[in-house]
Order: C-alpha cells, then structure tokens, then sequence
DNA sequence: CATATCGTTGTAATTATAACAATTTCAAAA
DNA sequence: TTTTGAAATTGTTATAATTACAACGATATG
C-alpha cells in the first residue's frame, strides 16, 4: 500500500504547510494504531517543537477538514484515525487495543433518514474479547 | 406501558435497596432524556440526600449489572440509558438531543464474530440534524 | 448487644480538553 | 531588504467530568 505524502494531502485541503502539521498527518498516516492526542505528542514532541494546545488545534482542524475521524470508542479519551476506507471499530475489553473492521455486511446509513431525522454520519463501535486475547485465555 | 418498579428490578439484580438507588433508578425510568451524571443529580437532589460520588457509584453498580447503558455519543459527557429493548441512538448535532432509534432494519452482531474478535455488544451512533431542527430551518 | 460489612458522604485529586494572551513565523507588499 | 499583518504556535491557566479515599453511618447477623 502506498503510504499518502502528509504535504500532498494538506494542500489538496487548502491547509496551509506548517511543520507541526506535517508531523502530525505523517505520525497518523504510519501508525496503525489510534493514538490519544497524548500519545500522539508523546510520540512526535522530539521530532518538532509542539505543545498540546497545537496538537488538539490541528486535530480540530483535521477533523473539520475531513481527515481524520474522532472515535469515541473509550470510555474517557478520544482516539484520532486517518480517514481511508470507511469502517468501524472493535475495541478489545482485555487488552484495551482498538481493531479496524472493514466490510461489515452492511455499510449504509450516510446520506440518510431515519425516523425523519436527516444522518450525515454513523459511527458503529464493537465491544468483546479479540482474537489475541481469545487465543491466550485457551493456554 | 407500564413503568416498572425500581424496587422490583433491584431485588432482580441482587440489589440491595437503598434510598439512593431507588431514587436513582426510578428517575432513569421515568425520564425519557438520556440524562448525565450532572442532570441526574440536579434531578432528584431534592428528593432524597445523595452526593455525586454515590451518583457515579450506583451508575457503574448499574452498568455492571445490565441495567442501564453508558452512552459516548457526546464527546465529552456520558449520558445514561435504561436498558429495555435493545436500540440506538441519535444525537442531533443543532440542538444536541439524544434520540433513540428502533428497529433499524439491521440488528445482529451480538454473539457474533467477526475478523475472530468475539463480539460481546456493538453500539451504533448516528449524527445528523434531528426532524424538529429540521422544520425549523426550512421557516 | 456487639461487630463486621456495606453504602454514602464530602472533599481532594486527577485527567482530558479548552481558552487565551503573548510570541513567533512567514509570505507578500513596499 | 525591510516592513507588515494575519495566521500559527506556545505556555499557561481554567474548566469540567470523573475518580479516589478516608471517615462516618446504617444495617444485618449472630
């Protein structure tokens, strides 16, 4: 899979280049984890000069942009996740760890009505045991 | 429908019955909101002596046992649902009220597997502009 | 009655996030 | 090159939800 370039995807979002927002996209873009935005500072705070008021501005900003998508999977933290495919998410009660679920057999909602109420996005989270954790407690 | 009885569904659970539970649980069944911790306690802080420790205490005896639901549709409040039939929610993002859904046309998942995760519970969150937002705007 | 357990209270601590004023950056204009 | 001004970032402070915990009170059991 080719890797997007943070740059390219900026521009095409009229967001104007800075080197805190590029870091951030870059770090969204290779993680395959959902990082908090403590995490995400955590992670990148030695790469650029960045306080955590510019990490939850820009990630405001790419969620407006249609970026990334703000999961409220957990309970008290918000995860951040790159938008590519729509899907949804699976979070694991054992080890904590969310999953990225793809092709549910439906997939419809967007766009809309349900009981006269106009939908614009749907989010469906997923709560048990994965299958890490499902293969260990067999030992 | 008849309005169950809050003492009745405490023995059920193997509840001890306190003031403060019944209390609780009787406004959770009458209120068709999907109040918060806050709106529970402005409630029914007149009726009976209670404290938000006890509050977050007995929703999270609540929760255990099946009673009621957390819901993270909001960003940064969990709001609390009566479990009765099984449904979703809808959360109108113009004048934040929380809507149930039934009967979408799908409804499985539980007890289900999907990418080897088992699935103990799937919530689904819709976001859009509710019906009664809707006619006003079009004034 | 004595005592052990459980529930509640009140307060303090913690955590995530937001708000804001001061400073810096940077590109365009002069 | 210098100036300028908007936008971005910083550091700090504030806020709000939730949790932790020690002390107190009620209750049930023997």
């Amino acid at each position: 899979m080719v890797k997007p370039d943070p740059r390219v995807i900026l521009k095409e979002h009229n967001i104007p280049i800075t080197i805190q927002r590029v870091k951030i996209l870059e770090y969204l873009i290779r993680t395959n984890e959902h990082p908090t935005a403590d995490q995400i500072y955590s992670e990148i705070s030695d790469e650029a000069i960045l306080s955590f008021a510019t990490i939850y501005n820009t990630l405001h900003l790419f969620t407006k942009a249609g970026i990334v998508n703000e999961l409220h999977i957990d309970k008290d933290k918000t995860h951040y996740d790159i938008v590519r495919k729509p899907h949804d998410h699976f979070l694991c009660r054992e080890c904590q760890k969310i999953y990225d679920i793809y092709d549910l057999p439906i997939q419809p909602f967007t766009n809309d009505t349900i009981d006269g109420h106009s939908i614009e996005r749907a989010h469906i989270y997923f709560y048990g045991i994965c299958r890490e954790c499902l293969k260990k407690n067999k030992r």
